[in-house]
DNA sequence: TCCGTAAGTCAACAAGGTTCATTTTGTATA
DNA sequence: TATACAAAATGAACCTTGTTGACTTACGGA
């Protein structure tokens, strides 16, 4: 049966030029400011016809996401590469913030806005997604770095690791993007920045300059404000 | 001239009701799913006058802000007392935090929405600003900590140290708003991760776990993925 | 009492997401 | 070949929301 595989892979087709058009408005534009009718009217379409392929603008926006962030995902592959669990945490840093010094726009949409609500969906409905590959990554660089045992003992938790590792370099991207024309911050170069806190961290987990080894005293003691 | 004087704290009481509704709605909702329309409602006035008061949505919304944030700007102010510019740094991030974690929507409305452009606006714009004054205190204490010479030399610029810490705890909180409904992540209390991150940042800091009070040593050498 | 100004309102516009009802199109079948 | 039918596509409209133009009302001063 000819047509009907044809008619699948048109429409496959059509579904593609949806993407490409939303994903250089929404890249070039921002999420708020694209409309369907102007996504619509760059494939020559009416509007009408985009709801035949998504369910709403978020639908789109959000399927878009999942299908361009293999360039996330592959980036962060590259990292296996790298032996020391600790030097590979500091790459994942600042591969991270390339991507979104890179594609601002596909880092806002993926981490700067609102995430949909996973509850109550199955496993399979978020397997695979990019994202998640990179956490598990980052995830098991933290468990190896603290299984070297030259980090703090206070630091033990690969889990509470990898979401503060992470947090920080979010925090430079999320500050740069909404805060960059506060007047009275004399704003430093981004990658400066970056490269402050990958190195900040990385020297607060192992608390002894450069090459030290071994944690060089084990009680932390009371840390209260 | 008695009249005169009367309407003018007329119109002052009904732009403090605007605000005041708008607070409500704001904090409970969020930006968006706030209405020009449902504020009105709730002062019960039309729609149109709030357009007596304020330029648009956002001059209404900028305004508030303007005028809450000195809850945040008291909170900080009372650190001031914290003697040891170290633990001042820890303070103003857990405090830094708790106001983020006791007022989310207006943390969100403030550090995690696109600011305006102050462009071509002058100093008095912006004067008296609380986020100006918090982010003078946090610049100061990171000159103070600098000067106890207690830090690791890297850490020299009182301006990218202030940004530093700031994107670190910011990170935690945006990350927070965000993402917490990512399925694939335990994320940890966020008090804890609050607590992780400023601990991790000190330590990096002082690089010498504890009570060290002399830099272990001068050479960092280089630092390079 | 009458005028002018400030305060306030109604109705409407425009933009944008979304849907209803309808038309067009291409295929399979009598 | 002519017809029935489902898929594809669309134009017009609906609804919400920010915003504004034009009008009405209230009131202080002459």
């Amino acid at each position: 049966m000819g047509p009907i595989d044809r008619r699948e892979r048109e429409k496959e087709k059509l579904k593609k030029e949806i993407l490409d058009a939303a994903r250089h408005l929404f890249a070039r534009d921002g999420y708020d400011s694209v409309t369907i009718r102007a996504i619509a009217e760059r494939i020559e379409y009416s509007p009408r016809t985009i709801y035949l392929h998504f369910k709403d603008k978020e639908d789109l926006f959000r399927e878009l996401c999942q299908h361009d962030f293999n360039e996330f995902g592959q980036r962060f592959a590259k990292l296996a590469s790298v032996k020391d669990p600790v030097q590979r945490l500091k790459a994942l840093g600042l591969t991270y913030a390339e991507f979104g010094e890179d594609f601002p726009n596909h880092y806002r949409l993926m981490f700067m806005s609102e995430a949909p609500d996973y509850e109550g969906k199955g496993e399979e409905e978020w397997k695979g997604n990019p994202e998640m590959d990179a956490y598990a990554f980052l995830l098991a660089t933290a468990a190896e770095a603290i299984a070297t045992g030259r980090l703090l003992p206070a630091y033990k938790d690969p889990e509470l690791l990898a979401q503060t590792v992470w947090a920080g370099i979010h925090g430079v991207l999320a500050l740069h993007f909404s805060k960059c024309n506060d007047p009275w911050v004399k704003w430093r170069p981004l990658k400066k920045r970056v490269k402050t806190m990958v190195d900040l961290q990385v020297d607060g987990l192992l608390a002894a300059p450069v090459k030290a080894t071994k944690r060089p005293s084990p009680n932390i003691g009371k840390k209260g404000a």
